[in-house]
DNA sequence: GTCGCTGCAAAGTCTTTGCAGAGAG
DNA sequence: CTCTCTGCAAAGACTTTGCAGCGAC
């Protein structure tokens, strides 16, 4: 289904150039890089999972103890990253909200409603349908979510 | 795909088979039927919304405010009816859920960037694929939710 | 009468904000 | 140097819980 670059040196290249463009955003908006915030892109860079603040705090705590990253400082970055959409939050039945960087390759998400995890899908046919209902009602789209909210198969057999 | 029922008699006639299986539900429980927990499901029912458990209190206080329904019942009920799968709730970008009555059919949303304009629409081939989508990862599909977001045809010719 | 239900208020979560010192540009 | 950031702790927003009296069955 997605592609996934796997490969370190593509994955490298990749977080350079994700670097750059936060930079980039940074100066435009007079703002300042601090390691803190790019502690926090490359965290969220490397984790393959969608993460609550609390978890992506938790991580940074375990790979950088030394910063004493405060988690208001990571609830602040990430409304930074997501007002310039470079993350995307998701939120699901459960209580808070999950992050990804919106850099990824474009995908759906099926929530389950009982434990929060959340699988990624990607379907031609709902793209293609996409496309034409937008056509038919005159609209150029741009973009779009869409979140199926359910029961995961470990949460049926619980 | 969904029939919806107009005709105020149909509406009628759902309502009470509604309170029926209701109060069946409560019986298997050894539950009680009381008056609160007919006003919020009745309330539920009557909104042609997405209702979060604040919104759905204040109307209740205002169709009923000899009741004085605390919030603290609407958050029980309302986890109550989840339970049951009466009552299905979704969570948004902003903080808090909404609920709305599980029977109820839902549509999706076209949302202009430019004007803001929401048109609602409903496509069959893209329910079916999602449910399609979701019984091949192993879930229970219970809801979904996806905004197509473009511009729309008048804000075009602009 | 019994046992679940309710409103109230207190306690929990999760998130945001105010502030004074630290640090990037 | 200036002006933004940060950590901390306090404040907010939303939800759950404990309790004593109330009410359905």
């Amino acid at each position: 289904m997605t592609k996934v670059t796997t490969d370190f040196n593509d994955r490298t290249i990749e977080y350079e150039q994700l670097l750059i463009d936060f930079k980039t955003l940074l100066k435009k908006n007079s703002l300042k890089f601090t390691i803190q915030r790019e502690v926090i892109l490359e965290t969220l860079y490397k984790s393959d999972e969608h993460l609550t603040p609390e978890s992506l705090h938790h991580l940074i705590q375990e790979k950088f103890p030394d910063l004493k990253t405060g988690i208001a400082t990571v609830y602040r970055t990430l409304s930074l990253l997501e007002d310039s959409n470079m993350v995307t939050s998701l939120s699901f039945g459960a209580q808070g909200k999950k992050y990804e960087l919106g850099a990824k390759n474009h995908h759906d998400h099926l929530i389950c409603t009982e434990c929060g995890s959340i699988t990624e899908f990607v379907d031609e046919q709902i793209e293609d349908r996409q496309h034409h209902i937008a056509d038919e009602l005159g609209f150029i789209m741009k973009d779009h979510s869409m979140q199926i909210y359910g029961i995961c198969s470990s949460c049926q057999s619980k």
